[in-house]
DNA sequence: CACGATTATATGTCTAGACATATATGTCAA
DNA sequence: TTGACATATATGTCTAGACATATAATCGTG
């Protein structure tokens, strides 16, 4: 433990360059639309090959953090757009995460032939067999969110067997239908008599409303409505870049 | 044009494998947990060398799609969490975004000591001035949201000197402070009096509420909070994994 | 059978080259 | 001044190797 560098871990060199280059973005050192010192550059700074600082500026560039131009060099981007990295767990992970107990109860479920409003709703032409089903997640025995969910049986068939008295239908969507695409629309609106019996408030009190439509590969799969009490529920987000 | 397959294009052949692989995936051909061939199989199928089906692997995986573990190969991953991404531009892009001219005002603005509120809110032990700001974003002269502010001089001691009368303060930061790191709780409430009054609807109607605390390398530098009418506006978000 | 030591192997990182390709820039003519 | 053309250069991709390292699998031993 003499000659060598005395640090206990020894981070490769590609990564010493990337969080070198990263730390100065981020810091502000390097601001917006500076550019890198080129690969030859740091090839040199470093001594090492150009594959090596190549595959240190590749990485930087695939997480949005610098530009590659040909011939120009590399940037740093300009934060394009605040976004934010929104969790939304499935609703047990979400509950146990917090330190409460989950509790789930089917409302009910009902399968028929799509009529023109599910076929609407999931965004389909032509739709066989649906699956409606409403049920309610608890925390500590205290309603949580009601979900009012439709499932389109012609794209996923195994649906029509699945227990949901049993298990929440997106924890059994999340397990059996491996990647999707969905979008998600957030708002807000105030509870009504049904909803606010389901969620155990005022009627009048304000609900905060997440529409999540999912699709596998251009399929619909399911169009959910969750429903949470808005004065007690929080969706946090962390992002970067902004 | 005889013996070149004639694809017009010619994509690299890295990110053909990785392509390749990606599909497979996203279709469920690859189920979460199944094994990707190994490097050496796929060097063999493709006809190149280690450090270009590596590159493929390592991309994917470093979007998350797969998981490489030494000595035992490389898995397509589980969809982790129900991730989305929020976009949640600056007001201006957002409103014009929708084809609709954007309006600012601002209410008041004042600089003033930090009180022990502010610091509770900006979550720092010390803080020497804040600027607090109220303002408000229209879209066709409609009120579209209101804004309540709070920025810490200590960190952004230009914000100062900001005419916050033209410019809304979150588009002044986003092109001043390059790179930030924040926090976003999106909540439901209902509109209280002074909320009705200023977003121009009836006391007692659903509002979309937005906390955002945004840092800056560990520094806190503002926290705010936007009130949208929650039965007009919607949050959209688009996702991958899931 | 349980447990520790050994070995085989897939990935992780790196090199010193190579040719391809887009493009910023300078040159020269209209 | 402007537009067409040539050139230089930084990045993009790729190779055929190398050694390092974590770990699954095997083997031996008590």
């Amino acid at each position: 433990m003499s000659l060598a560098t005395n640090a206990a871990d020894k981070p490769t060199l590609y990564k010493r360059i990337r969080a070198d280059i990263e730390k100065r973005i981020l810091t502000g050192e390097w601001p917006p639309g500076h550019r890198i010192p080129f690969e030859h550059q740091l090839m040199a700074r470093y001594g090492c090959s150009r594959m090596t600082v190549n595959k240190a500026l590749s990485e930087l560039a695939q997480a949005d953090l610098i530009e590659r131009r040909r011939r120009a060099g590399s940037f740093v981007r300009r934060p394009q757009h605040m976004s934010a990295v929104l969790k939304i767990a499935d609703m047990r992970a979400e509950i146990t995460a917090l330190g409460r107990s989950y509790g789930y109860e089917l409302i009910h479920r009902k399968l028929r032939a799509a009529t023109a409003a599910d076929r609407d709703r999931l965004g389909v032409k032509t739709a066989g067999k649906v699956i409606a089903i409403a049920c309610r997640h608890s925390a500590d025995d205290v309603p949580f969110a009601v979900e009012d969910r439709l499932i389109d049986l012609s794209s996923v068939p195994e649906a029509a067997s699945a227990d949901f008295a049993r298990e929440p239908p997106g924890s059994w969507l999340l397990h059996h239908v491996p990647w999707t695409e969905a979008e998600h629309t957030i708002s807000a609106i105030v509870a009504d008599d049904r909803t606010a019996e389901a969620l155990d408030i005022a009627v009048g009190a304000p609900c905060l409303v997440i529409d999540r439509y999912t699709w596998r590969s251009a399929r619909t799969i399911t169009a959910v409505r969750l429903l949470y009490p808005g004065d007690s529920h929080r969706l946090v987000a962390r992002f970067k870049g902004g």
